[in-house]
DNA sequence: CCCCGATTGCCAATCGATTGCCAGATTCCT
DNA sequence: AGGAATCTGGCAATCGATTGGCAATCGGGG
């Protein structure tokens, strides 16, 4: 297909015509009202409760008369006015999705499964970010629940009461943590960090550390738990360094701990944290992973464009982001006293994806 | 700071007291009907209208009545439903975002921009995906536009005459594409494609390949053409692949015909693409940049972790977001006939990001 | 002491859709 | 044919907040 100057040419001739100005078009917007169920009701010769139920209880009225109205509501390209909708219903259709921090990558996955299981029943996401503030995050749980039908929240900086709190406001899921008496969704941390474990005892490692992230995340702390309660099973003696910021610079700032640790191996909070480890470990000329073995946790994009390519736990996000929007729909189902659509949740296991910065020691290489 | 299984025993031993289970404060949820201004007016001893006036028309009222009011709010924790709100008003406080791809990184940091534009202003972000699907994006437009009031799109897949009768309906502003008679927010492509074309002619190039995007992007055609009028005038040979999909597998698929076109050095529509290319060309045994030079476009997350770390002409993507925003806020405000707050818009200029990925040419070098 | 204007708060209509209740029309059963 | 059950569609109240118009109150000036 070849580029075609003609064709831009000719379409930006006609938009001059006629359209060329903003400004005309927004001025053209004014005018028009968006048409109502009362206009629909005008056009179908009916009453506007009829149309209400014409287009939302099929079968409870006449097929005739809900054929004209349909054509009606054609006619005038009615669209239903959520908000108008919202008041008596009480439901908005939405869910509110907090997360952290925007431009974590590993976030993205999580917010395009939500969107997917959201969509896929019909409900907007509506977003917020924390920025890795509890402030913030209060602040706009707050804004977006009175808006919402059900909250997600995800990586979330509040404390267990406060989340309690909302919970009993409006249906909630937590992710990626466990709050008790709050629905949550967390993948498994256990299966992948054994095949980690093992992956590192097989190549010969008898030391590992753990570079930590924030001190007040619960999955930080899980998969602290996890290593401390593995490792020294399979012989290898573990060590914790940190808390970071859950960053390339908090990876980076970790790094003279880590090699005076002497440790031959090590996990990283998260892939963030793993690749500015590695770069600055390999920006002081040390090989990677001939001096040291990196793992990171989540397996989030980009994570296989370093070189070595980062060996990492992968976390299902995609997977994880659908569940939690399902299980909240569902719990906004149960508040409704409505048949629980059943949950065939699926496991959420991690696995190890093996790639290039994991290796044999030195001493044994 | 140590892991304390103390403290994480102690505070389960406390929720299993009391709330261990999701379905107990469910079921305590049930019963909360959210407080209004009426049960505020009756608490402070006025009218309800008397409320509204008090929260959102300070000094419509008596000093000493409205703080009454105030403190009966607090008191009850009153907030406002923004749903029953935005009936009367006709504004929801919501800006719609439609992207093409979240998981595409360059959107992230749109997000982002956007996310904090928005918040800043107490306006919400309802997102929607449409999954690169022109069909996918028109139902998902049809369904946002009601609920918000204005609209971004991203990277939109649809037709001009699509958008102009969306933008009829409602304040709408499209990103990284130009459309008669819309507003729109897009990048100069211009100062980083002289700045990156003035590097590889430098480094001795004569001959350059586009690998070219979608053939419906608007931005794919942007900067081709600005190559296209560009390089002669430097004196290099210039040549189109494609149109593939802009992802790394888009990327991947342009290899064989980017060598067979032989020449030293080939931009890319976008990083996803450059960095495919660059991974699948390598994979071959081929050098980068000995061999051939690759430059992409946004300076996405994660192109510097490549190696050789991707040269590209960077967009100010957050900037971008925000700005995308504000406008689609002043629109708003036109509508209304609000004075529009003054908009400062800075211009949006891309620039080169010289890194590994670009060298001289193997016959020079 | 009266009048005037400003201040303050209330009344009631309104936004657009939903829904319980009811009445008239149909159908069905025996 | 009589009566019950079922269909249909209309009426009107309701969700929670906003807002134009009005009435009561108050202070001050003449």
């Amino acid at each position: 297909m070849w580029h075609d100057a003609e064709t831009q040419e000719a379409s930006h001739n006609v938009t001059s015509e006629d359209f060329a100005d903003p400004a005309a078009v927004r001025r053209r917007r004014r005018g028009t009202p968006a048409p109502t169920i009362y206009d629909v009701a005008r056009v179908a010769g009916v009453n506007p409760s009829t149309v209400s139920r014409a287009l939302n209880k099929p079968g409870r009225i006449n097929a005739k008369t809900e054929q004209r109205i349909q054509e009606a509501a054609k006619q005038l390209d009615y669209r239903i006015n959520p908000m108008a909708r919202a008041l008596p219903t009480g439901r908005a259709n939405t869910i509110g999705l907090m997360l952290a921090d925007i431009t974590n990558p590993m976030f993205f996955t999580i917010v395009r499964g939500a969107e997917r299981a959201a969509s896929e029943r019909g409900y907007t996401l509506l977003l917020a970010e924390s920025q890795e503030s509890g402030e913030r995050e209060a602040e706009g749980a707050q804004r977006l629940a009175p808006s919402v039908d059900a909250l997600v929240l995800v990586a979330t900086r509040l404390g267990d009461d406060q989340i309690r709190d909302l919970a009993e406001w409006k249906p909630l899921v937590v992710v990626n943590r466990e709050v008790g008496g709050v629905d949550a969704i967390v993948p498994e941390v256990g299966p992948g960090i054994d095949e980690a474990l093992a992956h590192v005892a097989a190549l010969g490692h008898t030391s590992v550390a753990y570079v930590s992230g924030p001190t007040g995340s619960w999955m930080n702390r899980a998969r602290w738990d996890a290593l401390l309660d593995r490792a020294p099973k399979l012989g290898m003696t573990v060590v914790e360094i940190g808390p970071g910021v859950p960053t390339l610079e908090g990876g980076r700032d970790a790094v003279t701990r880590v090699l005076a640790s002497g440790v031959s191996a090590v996990f990283a909070y998260n892939d963030l944290m793993a690749i500015g480890l590695m770069r600055q470990i390999q920006s002081q000329g040390i090989d990677v992973p001939g001096r040291l073995s990196i793992i990171g946790f989540d397996d989030i994009f980009g994570s296989d464009f370093t070189s070595p390519p980062l060996t990492t736990v992968r976390a299902p996000l995609g997977l994880v982001g659908e569940q939690a929007v399902r299980r909240a729909l569902s719990l906004i189902d149960e508040d409704l006293s409505v048949p629980v659509a059943e949950l065939t949740e699926e496991p959420l296991p991690t696995e190890l994806v093996v790639r290039g910065s994991t290796g044999p020691p030195l001493a044994i290489g």
